[in-house]
DNA sequence: CGCGACATGTCAGAAAAACTCACATATAGC
DNA sequence: GCTATATGTGAGTTTTTCTGACATGTCGCG
């Protein structure tokens, strides 16, 4: 807006960030080293400099050589500046600090807790340190209450407790897959899917109905499949997978390291289900922390 | 930069917009009034207020039948904004105020002074309060060493004083004007630029090459001219075309007022010349009221 | 009990602010 | 005189902030 341009008695504070700016620099005695702390270039400091000057219509610092002293106002607004910075700073860490006391209880199944969560749990905790993160593990589906989290993640299908609000992360993509390391990969990994009817079929007791819709989604007789040894856990599932035990059905972004690492190969490539990732936590809740673990898991779950 | 993502210690505050608009809602109990009173829209207020607690990992609101209430965290950060932003907010005013004591002087022919700078004071003075502007005027080239001025705006052409620190505002475009009260407007209106050949032109003293530069430029003898009636200042000179007086020859940016209002017209348009406008300060002073000035100046100057 | 007013929340695109990059200018030390 | 160092700035890019429009939920009134 216009009305910004100047200061002025509609606008009873100039620019924060010039402010920002300027008290670092007052500070250090340098626009350089300035931009250094901030993290952006000499350029950019003595800009916000430049354009506080005006706004406020006095000098701030005089040239002296090649470097700037603070002038009788530039003392004045220095000290005034570092009170309020340091004022706001402190209170902020100890909030931010605060909250880290109370870690953010995270509801996990186990199998994507092993699997998916913990190998990225170094990075989460790097980029989203006010999270702390605390998981729980859970089998099968939560309880609709969630008591005693703050959110769940999950993947399976629609339709949810009305007592929850869901965040969508990622829709789901599963397919078949298989280790080099299995007796007849080469045969398996060069023909068409049909080849899978011939194939004891490794899966799951808590999807059961995972393979049939892939096979009719495949235009294939699900009834032609052969089950072959039922794991508890998807966990294990993809233990034994990798073990070249047989091939199994998974979920794309739960073998996205073992694709990339060879260990496993999905020669027939993915379908997107019904199935989604979400995130749930009890219906009007306001935890600030959900919003940036949201949008960290859907990053996470969109890359793959 | 990816950088400023999250709260961490690398950035020991939050966003400083994000307090602002916090704190003037914290004081409010509202995000509409907030947002009026930031001059911006409720959808803004709220934004900066999620995105700070997403940023701190804390709430500082919870959502009360249709308005908001502050929570302890929230109550504890309106308190420490409220006493920084004061803080701030007063020495900025004093600073500013102390600024507004001593006036800028800006050295400004008298014929500059009151064709062009004085109908525009009062909007100068609105959008730029902090400058505090006292004209002073001067008559011809100023003193190069401009003892007791800020500044001084001038028209006329390069090279200038090696002890100028030279602001270029905008180029310098003359043409002749007539008014229609003139006795031969009609007649003269609607001739070549060559029927001005046989009019007697009126002309300051301090510009005698106006007239046969533009004739050359516009490929007309200047021999042929015949020099009317002198006057000692442009501003008299204006006054005499505006009354019918006879064809002068003048600045675009002095008689824009003129030809809106149609005391004046300019049947054969503008030219370019070597003329600038400009402001000159002594070299190496660092006053920032001259940077909002050679703003505000070139697009006063610019729009014409 | 339904409807309209009021308050906040959010998406997608636009506008403004901030920044980078590259270069200019000036100073200071060797 | 040359090189290193520090600030200043133009033009273009990137990021942040905002708007407009709409959604959701609450509350008071008829």
């Amino acid at each position: 807006m216009s009305e910004k341009l100047t200061y002025s008695a509609a606008r009873d504070l100039p620019s924060l960030n010039a402010l920002r700016a300027f008290e670092v620099a007052a500070r250090l005695g340098s626009v350089s080293r300035a931009g250094n702390e901030l993290h952006v270039t000499h350029g950019a400091v003595s800009r916000q400099i430049r354009a506080l000057e005006a706004e406020l219509g006095i000098s701030l610092f005089q040239r002296q050589g090649r470097s700037l002293v603070l002038t009788a106002a530039g003392l004045r607004l220095r000290d005034a500046t570092a009170a309020a910075f340091t004022q706001l700073r402190e209170t902020c860490q100890e909030l931010s600090h605060g909250a880290a006391q109370a870690p953010y209880i995270l509801g996990c199944p186990s199998s994507l807790l092993a699997r998916w969560m913990i190998p990225r749990l170094g990075r989460l905790d790097t980029e989203l340190p006010g999270l702390k993160l605390h998981l729980s593990a859970n089998e099968g589906y939560p309880d609709p209450s969630l008591s005693g989290l703050h959110a769940a993640l999950l993947l399976a299908e629609p339709p949810w407790p009305a007592v929850w609000r869901v965040h969508v992360l990622a829709p789901e993509w599963i397919g078949p897959v298989l280790s080099p390391r299995h007796a007849d990969f080469t045969r398996l990994s060069q023909g068409p899917a049909s080849v899978l009817s011939e194939e004891p079929l490794l899966h799951t007791a808590s999807r059961p109905q995972a393979w049939p819709d892939w096979a009719h989604a495949e235009g294939l007789a699900a009834e032609r499949l052969q089950m072959g040894q039922a794991f508890e856990h998807l966990y294990y599932l993809l233990e034994a997978a990798v073990a070249g035990l047989g091939v199994a059905i998974a979920p794309r972004q739960l073998v996205a390291d073992d694709l990339r690492s060879g260990r496993l190969q999905a020669p027939w490539g993915f379908r997107q289900t019904r199935g989604q990732w979400i995130l749930c936590t009890p219906q009007r809740t306001n935890e600030a922390r959900t919003d940036a673990l949201v949008v960290w898991l859907k990053q996470e779950l969109g890359g793959d």
